[in-house]
DNA sequence: CTGTTAGCGCGTTCAG
DNA sequence: CTGAACGCGCTAACAG
């Protein structure tokens, strides 16, 4: 592979001189420039990034770590992330930490040798091992999703407390009045958030200690389904749900399938977090979305803006809205005395069978 | 930030001794090493990739261009590529190019100057200019889902022709005889290929040609509903539809919708790709599924193979099976004096298993 | 087992 | 407007 020196070489020139050429920067002659141009194209040359990194002290480059692309609320923020990013001609890379406070610092420690100029972090938990580290070697670092306590440094997430508030207010205008929560971690930010605002949302009400229900597991699928045993054990039932996030939601609806417990009609459910449009040809769940893309976007601008700012910048935390979708998995609550008799009715589906509902089942394959 | 130096320095070494630690090459008296373990550790030191990888000439990085990473296909084949790369201590950039190929040159052009060890590429078309720039740049490529004609390159993709046969033989034998295509872009090799599946179990049938409909347009969900018109205009309707991909599938489920046509009672649909297990609670589509993560590792493996071996490795072609898995979305066609009547007769619902059948096996040749 | 020398390819600094 | 020298931080190739 060719370097500025072959290029100056069969130029006739010096290598500044085409540096300067490559970087526009100083003053050339259009002669002089033209013929290195010429070299250059001769050549194929492609200027190394490596030893201009090396050299400017700037890579260009900056990370996305958060707990797994795989979630669409994740894939379409790192969407967003890149968008912005390569807009401004930076590179991105991704790490996926699956919640793991120990992955996480691996990565970290990786980025901070690779010399990025900065990371956006989904923190994997509360742990804030990784933002000492990054503090210490000066790592510009802005936190997304979840709330980092006391650290000084950019966030920026969805109002869970409000869009949880919403929610179960939605719930409640309905009629339930025992409503139970199915909750990520205890110790994740958005997840004790979103327990705030249901509690919000239920102390309005005034109601008795025992319509409120809380339980909490982990952001995915087959806690989901887990947590549908322990609310089905308790008595009394609750007549609406509220998921944290959607792969809670379908393990929960997979569960109640399998129970036998129809939705809305037996027990309505609402979610925080939408699926991206167009997933879905007949979306069914009620739900809070969030801004995915929008908040990958800032994110992004919110580092790039700092990277490009000569002076200090005092750490900015920036809280986006939710929206309410109302859809059909939630409806008023079954009268009471019906509320004893879960027997799966001789299938009346009120619903062509035809219409599929959004979504889920046993896994089927995927490799 | 501290350097070698530094370390050195403290350590009361020369700066190659605390190279030789840090990689654990060479031999380093017990003691030295200590001292060295010591210093770095006081100094909180982290080695500067940059400058290594310009004096190694290895970056321990690949890159992973693909059209949309947004698609849940791409995500699971991204996860498998991280995944598999990082256990070997190699970090991944993605790019999206959207299907435009003028996006992928220009992210091309970035990650040669970026010195990446090899690309992972989904080509946005047939196009071949970022591949013969990669070629004349002696970057090692892995060709992802698609074809790449006449390059001598590493390949990995499932065999779209024999599922999309294998899905087309399956409404054949339900009683289809009319059956439209909803394809991608004519010039993706992905949706020729399906398409020629197509084409081969129609044609064993010996059927008319006016059976046989195929329509082009954009692997996404506008396409989809735009592709859908036309098989309404079409006289005599089909009565089952092959989509060659899931956004084509949901644009034609939410048109069909639109237009009070059930699934599958007035008109079957089997899909080319399934959504990742676990984001429906209740899958309704009949589809033929890819082995998305497998393939995305697989990639991989074959990239840091050929980047750990010394010699030379002649270019492999691997093709991955798929997987029929016939769902509630497909079922015989209506009775022809009924098939003028779209009325939204009383719903007939219909207990489908669900159940998986292997379509094609491994098909691994050395070309 | 350890140190010295010489760059990797580029950009900054200062002279011309 | 152009060029020469130097160094970013590290490692390959030799010494010793």
């Amino acid at each position: 592979m060719s370097t500025l020196n072959d290029v100056a070489r069969l130029a006739g020139v010096s290598t500044m001189t085409v540096s300067r050429v490559i970087n526009d920067s100083g003053h050339t002659s259009p002669v002089t420039r033209a013929r290195v141009n010429k070299a250059i194209a001769e050549l194929g040359y492609m200027p190394n990034a490596l030893a201009r990194q090396l050299r400017s002290r700037r890579t260009k480059t900056i990370a996305l770590v958060l707990t797994d692309i795989t979630n669409p609320f994740f894939t379409t923020l790192a969407r967003g992330v890149e968008d912005a990013a390569r807009t401004r001609g930076y590179a991105v890379m991704f790490c996926n930490t699956d919640e793991s406070e120990l992955e996480e610092l691996e990565y970290v420690r990786v980025l901070i040798q690779r010399r990025v100029d900065g990371i956006l972090l989904v923190p994997a938990t509360s742990s804030s091992g990784s933002l000492q580290l990054l503090h210490d070697h000066g790592l510009p670092v802005v936190v997304i999703d979840r709330r980092a306590h006391s650290w000084q440094v950019d966030q920026i997430r969805t109002d869970s407390e409000a869009g949880a508030y919403s929610l179960v207010r939605h719930l409640l205008d309905l009629g339930h009045r025992r409503i139970a929560v199915l909750a990520g971690p205890q110790n994740v930010s958005t997840s004790a958030d979103r327990v705030a605002g249901y509690h919000r949302a239920m102390d309005e009400q005034h109601l008795p200690p025992e319509s409120q229900q809380v339980i909490f597991g982990e952001y995915n699928e087959a806690s989901g389904f887990e947590m549908i045993q322990r609310v089905l054990a308790s008595s009394p039932r609750p007549t609406a749900l509220f998921a944290t996030n959607n792969f809670i939601a379908f393990g929960a609806m997979r569960a109640l399938h399998a129970a036998g417990i129809r939705t809305p009609e037996d027990m309505s459910i609402a979610v925080f977090d939408d699926l991206p449009a167009g997933w879905t040809f007949d979306p069914f769940l009620t739900v809070v979305s969030q801004p995915a893309y929008e908040i990958g976007r800032q994110a992004a601008e919110l580092m790039l803006g700092r990277l490009a700012s000569d002076q200090p910048i005092d750490p900015r935390t920036v809280v986006l809205p939710s929206a309410l979708i109302v859809r059909r998995s939630t409806a008023p609550p079954p009268p009471e005395n019906a509320a004893s008799s879960w027997e799966p009715t001789a299938a009346t589906p009120r619903e062509a069978p035809s219409l599929a509902l959004q979504t889920s089942g046993p896994t089927e394959n995927h490799a």
